[in-house]
DNA sequence: CATGAATGAGTCTTCATTCAT
DNA sequence: CATGAATGAAGACTCATTCAT
């Protein structure tokens, strides 16, 4: 009884139950909708009472807000990683589609809440989201125009619009696989979708100089994309 | 007061209610949202008495279907002249992003809708517009398998994903306007978005052998994206 | 059915509506008392929709602010009336005392929350209300004011104080009504008390006997009552 | 940590955090009202944790209770050594009208909570309270009753409404000071608004040359006031 | 066609109260 | 004694939809 631990048990129980009801929020969320669900769903879920949610949480939308942090924050993380790293630009790319479908994989909920409900939210308050989304943006727009300044992203491609299309291209890849076009469970698939995406968009935007040797196919030798320079 | 302004209003104007209601409620689905708005916001907008939104439309979702269906009519019809005809892979991504780009310029508003609205919603009752995307999209998929069988689509390319990547560059440079950041003002930017967006994704995706001599831009000759061919 | 006559139905019926909800609200908030009270309670009192009462107050406040008026206003108007005659004091006071216990008999259920759930009232939102009677008890002040100029009130006597004490007095003698202290079916008592009231107020309670010489002053010298027998 | 507060603390300061929670009550109750306040208002303000207040007090409604009972004791008992002191009605009046106002004048918040919280609660649960009062305007009644008969209250006033009176113009005269109409920090106008309280109640507010000879029954005759001047 | 009053089911949110530690 | 997490009933408020005129 001395012995009882009460900031660990404390703390221990709090991040249950909290966790619980975040989990069980990406969870409702991504399946029903932000407004198509209840807080009673989301307790439910969660196997807590009504109230205890309201205990944690403001109100409803400050659920959301966390559900989003929680996921923004780890896909923040990996792209600032990613783009101050000193790789090249092709890399980079690469970089941002490996990671961008693992943490698919690692957890399609937050991922369908991320993307269905919050990157497209227009609500009064999402300003903070917004804008959340526009600094990573803009970390993608910095990234592409010293990729530029150095040679290595085509003169004629804005780097604005270039970030802008590299995310396009990451989310519509995502959506594919959340809205069920792709198969998620094959390893294989996502496996092949990261390259196919990066490639895909790489030999577009590289000059042909930095870019004509990339290949498409990294794992059979005979399927590569042999690029001859350029007279 | 004996010429009975209510009368000719309503006999002459059924149109122009019905539409004036459809104006309105893209006005406030691209402002409010969906959910945000409420059927009175819309009557208002509409300057029309509340019920009459209910004379003209079942429920509310009917009417965002009605919104949808016509700013989807028109994408889809252009998106079917495009595919179905005899031009080469690479014309017709040209033709996609150019009437893409230009829908946007001329009503970007129902653009936003379709955006941000309806092409992410996870309602219960999407079927309807999620079978209509996916039906674009399959159209899409067609016509990158025939590409690819005639060489002009990358083989390593998966169709799928290179529907799902044409959309989600176009999507995105859409987003990039809708959200602001571009400029949607300038018809120039907007010009050149639609080559850079199509020469980007083309690229990337085309075999070397049929995509080589791809120009990135086609309006000033000294800028001129100069491939030679590969030896 | 051509000879109906829209303005009249419709404002008779608004009207109708309105003023039901309103009179409910008296009764319910007379009974239970506005914490006590649900709106579901208004409106069944009422006979009317749920929501109705929403569509004609923007919340249960709103409601409460209503019912305030609708009483304050009988009170104030002729409180106005009275005060800016050209009768003598004691002839105003026995107007005041009058009026009042007139309007308690014609609308006992009004009185009950005016001087229950109102006036007492501590919310942050009693502002309203607060400085409502504020500028009825300015008035008074300036009634009793201008009586001291005259020499009919005693030069002793704080007009404020007495304006105050005016106001407990009648406020009071009709708790003893409202709480059932008092028989408010006789309509004898009533009378009485209203010239008791008054009276009481104008002249004191003491016999001329024993009361006469009472000194107002006595800050100095001795602070005892003293009492010297009439001639 | 060897060294544990906690039992010093809750061993020696038992009744501190009980009237801690008492106190803080009071403060609460008197800025935000009964329902307007949470038991966490009193818990915070109070310094203690949310439970504890459970621990000294069954429920919210005990709670103002107790207020009640601490701010109703030291009134009544003051009042029933006044009342039933061998002094003559005008000392009675003039020593309720003084230990009021001092009460008043060294725990305002108390008298504001008895006053505006508790006095005109409709509750159910109200009865004790009401009974409480009722006991004491019983109580006052008799004396006036009594000194009805001893021929020191005109024989026109009823000694209930008299009681009731009485209490009005107490409580208006404290209302005056809790609404902050009269500046309750300066002594010297709380000594004199004691003095004209009682005065004022005693003899009445008019100056003897206007009011001397107002009758006190008009019933029968004419019901005209009649006002004489002295001789 | 047009109006807007009327309806009421659906949800969020609050907060008194309990209880395990 | 003390704590504050947990509970859930209660009720205010919204808003899509209907309907009488």
């Amino acid at each position: 009884m001395a012995s009882e631990q009460k900031g660990t048990g404390g703390n221990g129980r709090e991040g249950d139950r909290k966790s619980a009801i975040l989990r069980a929020a990406v969870e409702v969320f991504a399946t029903k909708g932000y407004h198509g669900c209840r807080i009673a769903d989301v307790a439910k879920e969660a196997g807590v009472a009504y109230g205890l949610v309201y205990h944690y949480f403001k109100n409803k939308d400050e659920l959301l807000q966390s559900v989003f942090h929680q996921g923004f924050e780890t896909f923040s993380s990996k792209l600032r990683a990613v783009v101050e790293s000193d790789a090249s630009l092709a890399e980079k790319v690469r970089g941002v589609a490996e990671f961008s479908l693992d943490i698919f994989r690692d957890d399609p909920r937050t991922v369908r809440v991320l993307i269905l409900q919050i990157a497209r939210s227009t609500g009064n308050r999402g300003l903070n989201r917004h804008s959340a989304w526009a600094d990573l943006i803009r970390l993608c727009v910095e990234m592409f125009q010293k990729a530029q300044e150095r040679g290595e992203l085509n003169p004629d491609m804005d780097p604005v619009l270039a970030a802008a299309t590299l995310f396009g291209t990451i989310e519509m890849g995502l959506t594919a696989f959340v809205t069920g076009l792709f198969d998620a469970q094959d390893p294989e698939v996502l496996e092949r979708a990261k390259r196919q995406l990066a490639t895909g968009f790489l030999t577009g935007v590289l000059t042909p100089q930095s870019g004509a040797e990339l290949e498409w196919n990294q794992d059979r030798s005979d399927t590569r994309l042999k690029t001859a320079k350029r007279s």
